[in-house]
DNA sequence: ATAATTACATACGCGGCGTATGTTGAAGAG
DNA sequence: CTCTTCAACATACGCCGCGTATGTAATTAT
């Protein structure tokens, strides 16, 4: 073998943020004890705080991989629509579908912006927000997105979207919680766009 | 005196709110020391247990009463207003505007969903979004909103609104950012209006 | 070959939380 | 008026989790 080493370290790595994205997604990052799931990974708190420096920072890389995870998926969505248009409106709803996952609404939603405050202001984390950014940014070029300033919309919409997901979550009925949120939502999107 | 013992047990449960309202507000719920603040107080953990059951059960009751001071702000601006739509835009962006005083951005909008899931959930403090579904009511009502669904168009706009304050709050110049925001706002709620 | 550094594990102390147990003073019964 | 009872706290104790300081084995550098 060439380079066990590293590869050693990186799979260390990669078990830490294994172990820590499984807890904090289910019991929290509060209740996530560092010594119960390092040592269901077969390590100890010594690797996490020689990797990530303390729980926060292995917070934040659970984070970034969460991120790029996302970030990746609303890609494939936008680029899979018939026009531009169309492409941003299933971002934005794909979006609500994520945060409905409940590993990504608990991480990113709940305890992320809690510990670190708002994630969204992470240089490492905000693949997210630069996505809609992007989009919003070609709407306006091509004339379909009336005049409102980029990162506003992009926070606006992102904050929206969040929000709903939440109230989704949390419902009797989150089917047709959904439907319904997914509809006002629709509707707030439409009030946007130029008519032609 | 009259009744000496109930204004007694009222006024200690009044220190303890005040008490961890503002350690809340400061330094936060997870670093908030109960010994500390109830001290401060000139009281001790005992009392706090007593009352509000856990450290929970008082950010419970501190969120409640920052909820009630909010809504009866929001009520007095919506009820100065000239009309029902500007009452309604002047409502969301007063909304956004007290979002950034750190004591309610902190304790409403980051340890309170942190530590208790969706506050808007909880029947005894949503204020806020009753009061802003009652707007909207009224502006559809009115004809002068379209058709959306009430509560989804609440809640996007709340959850719109928070995000926004959290944007400004974290900027680098957060005078120039909350004119953004707020531009970017009114434009998206203009986009909600039956054009005439 | 030895020195130095890396990648962890182990050991220790501290602080915070929850509970179990007092203690005091006021309200109600006789 | 006295005794009982219960509410409103304070005190005491133990557990758990975090952070740090230290130890150790393996790898790399010289």
């Amino acid at each position: 073998m060439r380079k066990p080493r590293e590869e050693m370290i990186a799979e260390t790595r990669a078990k830490l943020i294994a172990a820590g994205r499984q807890a904090f997604g289910t019991v929290g990052y509060a209740a996530a004890s560092m010594d119960d799931f390092t040592a269901g990974a077969g390590l100890t708190r010594g690797a996490l705080y020689h990797h990530f420096g303390d729980k926060k920072g292995l917070l934040q890389a659970v984070i970034q991989q969460i991120d790029a995870e996302m970030t990746l998926r609303l890609n494939r969505i936008s680029a899979a629509a018939p026009n531009r248009w169309q492409g941003f409106v299933a971002e934005c709803v794909a979006y609500i579908e994520m945060a409905l996952e409940p590993e990504i609404q608990r991480i990113m939603f709940r305890d992320g912006p809690a510990v670190l405050g708002d994630v969204s202001q992470w240089p490492t984390s905000n693949g997210c927000i630069a996505a809609l950014s992007r989009s919003i940014e070609q709407l306006k070029a091509d004339g379909v997105m009336g005049d409102i300033d980029t990162e506003a919309a992009a926070r606006l919409i992102n904050g929206a979207s969040s929000h709903a997901a939440l109230w989704i979550a949390k419902s009797d009925d989150p089917e047709e919680t959904s439907r319904r949120a997914v509809r006002g939502f629709r509707t707030l999107l439409e009030g946007l766009r130029v008519k032609g």
